[in-house]
DNA sequence: CGAAAATTTGACATGACTCAACTGGAGTGG
DNA sequence: CCACTCCAGTTGAGTCATGTCAAATTTTCG
């Protein structure tokens, strides 16, 4: 029913059509136009969202209202606040969307009844949140062995997809780095 | 068996007395002395290690030969490498024993069988993760958005256990300071 | 006690930030 | 089709946080 997402979960497990077809019933379809919010500050976390069409970010405010983004999701990735969704408690994550969007969602409830009728879809979120994790830790380290301009480097290598199509200064708050630091080691810093 | 595995493998999920014993016969038993290897770099990570006694921790080494500490791991945390340990790749982290360390050890084979008998267990390592994830995010978050100075402190209020048997240079080295930074933010920049 | 390791301190260098100004393109409305 | 605005990106000058290098001091532990 979901082709894009049903080829991400066979990428992961093996799963009989049938049953593919029983899990699809649990995920719900839904559009978003640019700018608009999948999940504000302050809310709590009701679905976790799998991008189908189109590119989110998750970020957060500190203090002084800065901006500082934690994850871009585009297509076939995840997103959404798991603290919030597990805990029900209220976001300090907001995700928004950088294009117009198409995503699959579902609710903690329907994830809960998921794993009870389909075990081997927890094996699925096992996998995908295994896979996040491992990723997470590799910027953690990049991010504490690494100058920036490697980090901006290692980042364009590795998500060209997303370089593309998210401004710059998008892509500096990312590593942690401002506009104009991120704009001078563009310009590789000929003097 | 294992009571402190049982204790913490309890905190997560639901599991007959007997299932407990069934996953107990997964896992070896196996003694480290303080700054002995339990994963060196180069080496392809067998087990995922429960620590039961003692703290280790997890590093990389940069071009320069300098360490970043990824993890430290006291007791009822887990260690390991889970990239090198899921693709049977050689592991560019090294573990090792800031203490003598008593540790619960599961092989790949292992787990999976394990999975495959008892599935309430993948349960308890979705979880696990999932709150591991959760963790890192927030710290790259932190890292993101705070000075060293708050860094230090959110450490010193989250993790006093570790700041207070971990010697300071190494948690400098978990912020991604160098030694004398964190000596001159310890003794409160007074001038 | 003595050696090695950890921590502190000082002087200086540097990477990244801040603030401010400027440039150039993408809409928007007259 | 042109002004006008808005936003992203660039550039410059000065500042600040943190790093580097070197040495002194304290602590740990065989």
């Amino acid at each position: 029913m979901w082709p894009s997402l049903n080829i991400q979960i066979r990428k992961h497990i093996a799963i009989s059509d049938k049953d593919l077809e029983k899990a699809s019933a649990f995920f719900a379809y839904r559009k978003f136009r640019k700018k608009q919010f999948i999940l504000q500050e302050g809310d709590i976390c009701r679905f976790e969202t799998f991008i189908v069409k189109g590119c989110c970010r998750t970020y957060e405010l500190d203090e002084k209202g800065q901006e500082h983004i934690l994850q871009f999701a585009p297509e076939d990735w995840w997103a959404g606040n798991l603290y919030s969704f597990l805990t029900e408690t209220a976001s300090t994550y907001t995700i928004d969307c950088l294009e117009d969007c198409e995503v699959l969602q579902i609710s903690k409830q329907g994830l809960e009844e998921l794993y009870g009728e389909l075990p081997v879809m927890e094996r699925y979120f096992r996998i995908i949140i295994q896979n996040a994790f491992i990723a997470l830790q590799k910027r953690v380290l990049t991010n504490l062995s690494k100058p920036a301009a490697d980090r901006y480097k290692d980042f364009v290598e590795k998500y060209p997809q997303i370089e593309n199509r998210v401004p710059d200064h998008q892509i500096a708050s990312f590593l942690g780095l401002t506009p104009q630091s991120l704009s001078r080691i563009r310009s590789g810093f000929r003097k």
